[in-house]
DNA sequence: TTGCTCCTCACGTCACGTGAGGTGGC
DNA sequence: TTGCTCCTCACGTCACGTGAGGTGGC
């Protein structure tokens, strides 16, 4: 009966992940998301919780990494991949060959994300440094100026 | 003697910081950047070492925080409190109430900056643990097909 | 039946990219 | 003098935002 999985429109999911109704539908004409199956033309979108994890994935691919939707429709594979294997995996025991092709290629993707994700990291320690490093030249400037300053003002 | 600074070119600037020259006109044309001053219209923009590290600061903030350059023109007052202090600095022993006042203000700037730094950390490791997440299951899965496999097809 | 959300154009915006045509410094 | 880089429009593009006008499900 928890089977037949609750449908939801396209402002909930937008809701849901923090977007908008406008940005799902641009994302679904790029193919960056699947279109709605057999949606009649006119008709309202409807989703699945698949789809909602798949839109959070594509949107933190793209905001913490800064990537370009053309960039993430050829990292997205990765994740269609995954919902297919899964498919298959609960669909029925494939052929194990093919589920190797679908493991080794996810790897693959998984291990390029990986490799943006620890080149994101070295800039963000970067700027991190550099950050504190200006703190501390500032801080050291007020202290100079805090004890001459106290001296001169301090009658009030 | 190595007291004029050497003036550079836009696309020297441009190349030296890894942009384009139409980005450091459009930046300038917003704000974000110091006109170069005195400039005759229609003559080539000059630019000091001071203004490729401006540049520099503020590409790294719109990179690495992915802000939008109406967020830098607010972050970036800054940089221009740190470039106007650094001349008083040079140039004469100020009012040190002035100089208080452009040092608190740089701290609070900082501490933003720091802030904000913080929460794409956050961002970063949680979306590093979800993909190493997901590689160790599909890791899992291959060594499991990986047996099969090789005791399936082991006669080549 | 009344709202509300949804739909499809389609034009606007932000942050530039990309020629078009012309002037100026090594 | 010849290139090369620079200049200023100005239109194009990417990733949506924002109405305009209309249909459809709780």
């Amino acid at each position: 009966m928890t089977e037949d999985a609750k449908r939801l429109r396209i402002g909930e999911v937008a809701e849901l992940v923090g977007t908008t109704p406008r940005t799902i539908r641009y994302y679904e004409e790029l193919g960056l998301l699947p279109a709605s199956e057999s949606r009649e033309p006119g008709a309202h979108r409807l989703y699945e919780q698949r789809d909602v994890e798949r839109l959070r994935d594509v949107m933190r691919l793209k905001e913490t990494l800064g990537l370009s939707l053309e960039d993430l429709r050829e990292l997205a594979a990765a994740e269609v991949g995954r919902a297919e294997l899964r498919d298959e995996w609960h669909g029925g025991i494939d052929d194990p060959i093919r589920r190797r092709q679908i493991l080794e290629e996810a790897l693959v993707l998984l291990d390029r994300q990986l490799e943006l994700v620890r080149r994101r990291r070295v800039e963000i320690d970067g700027l991190a440094d550099d950050l504190a490093e200006r703190r501390r030249r500032v801080t050291g400037h007020l202290r100079e100026l805090g004890t001459e300053s106290t001296q001169a003002g301090g009658s009030r």
